[in-house]
DNA sequence: TGGCTAGTGTTGACATTGTCAACATTGCTG
DNA sequence: CAGCAATGTTGACAATGTCAACACTAGCCA
């Protein structure tokens, strides 16, 4: 293709929907991705995108896998940063989950609501979730063998270490919390409490 | 009106549209509910709401305001069942309000979310939400004194408590907890983490 | 009793959306 | 360099939320 951008084919086409609607979905929620804006934003017609894309749904689910990539790589810095099994790097852990959530508040909605993607793809997705969901089971598992934290069903406890995270989460971005709240504090003492509860049959 | 469902009005349409509406939303979600069917379902025509309610957004707010209702008289049935500050009366209200979510997903996520409901409305709804969050203060700071959890800021205690239940609730809700795990287990050990953790500075 | 008004319901219309089929263009392969 | 497969466009359709114009009727006032 030509660099001026008149060509009659694109060129990236997929990765640029992929960005743009990512950026819209971060500026506006979901609701504001229509597949013709997205053409418009792009300069290309309102139905291009599905020669790249089955239909919005399996778009959507792109963009959410695109998610989990991202917060992957933020968590796993949190491992390289601080190797070993501290109790502070689980700590970490979920300061740097709700802090991904709250940056990218349209993402995380997509990632783990259900609303804006199709029945059939939703399996897809949950899959992805999951690989994450194992990583933090085996955290916990090596927490255990550490002695940092009780000795019990890892994979419960990775439930109720996430739901509690997940949840805090949520509230932020739903705008259930009373805006003069200390968030930081609000995040630390959330993993100081589960810490502290998992530590008492120790 | 006459009985036989042949006059031109309908008599009680505005309560009609409601409850037809909080079916529709725990039968296939928020999305299935759509002006154009909920007259079809009752029988009238598409825009005989418009005579009740300023928009469609108006409508979900006075469906998620109904459920507002029916979560406190459960929550309030616990309280007096189990009178007193005994630390089994905090866990069941966990327990009861998981299950409210559980049995009514479409409900939940309308009362908690922002997604279908328009800017100018939501504030409206976080007022009903946050009269049921100070009632949760309030049980947070009566536990206090009576020694059953430590003695810190209550409304960052009902945060966190209520994000690990509120995440729960949703990890069920979204789909995202394997099915077979035990729920009942899951929300039990929640609440126990949780108020362990609150009572360890005690 | 009769008629008027305000409340309630209906129909027509419009812009917007997701999506498909038919068509256009073009980069690449033989 | 011919043609094919990939990629993009346009036209069309059904569905949606919503408004304006119109229809019906219950109940109040004379």
């Amino acid at each position: 293709m030509t660099l001026d951008g008149s060509s009659y084919h694109h060129g990236g086409l997929r990765a640029a929907l992929l960005s743009e609607a990512a950026a819209m979905i971060d500026e506006g929620g979901t609701s504001i991705v229509t597949m013709r804006a997205l053409g418009r934003r792009l300069g290309v017609s309102r139905s291009a995108a599905y020669r790249h894309f089955a239909d919005k749904s399996a778009l959507l689910v792109a963009v959410a896998t695109a998610g989990f990539d991202h917060l992957r790589n933020r968590l796993d810095a949190v491992g390289a940063d601080a190797p070993g099994a501290g109790i502070d790097r689980l700590r970490q852990f979920g300061e740097v989950y709700v802090r991904f959530a709250l940056e990218n508040p349209g993402h995380y909605r997509l990632m783990y609501g259900k609303e804006a993607i199709s029945r059939e793809d939703l399996p897809e997705l949950r899959q992805v979730a999951n690989g994450l969901f194992d990583e933090l089971v085996n955290v916990f598992q090596s927490y255990q063998q550490s002695g940092a934290i009780e000795r019990q069903d890892p994979q419960l406890q990775a439930y109720v270490a996430w739901g509690a995270v997940h949840g805090l989460a949520s509230l932020l971005i739903e705008g259930q919390i009373l805006t003069d709240v200390d968030v930081d504090g609000l995040i630390r003492r959330t993993t100081s409490t589960l810490l502290d509860g998992m530590r008492a049959g120790r």
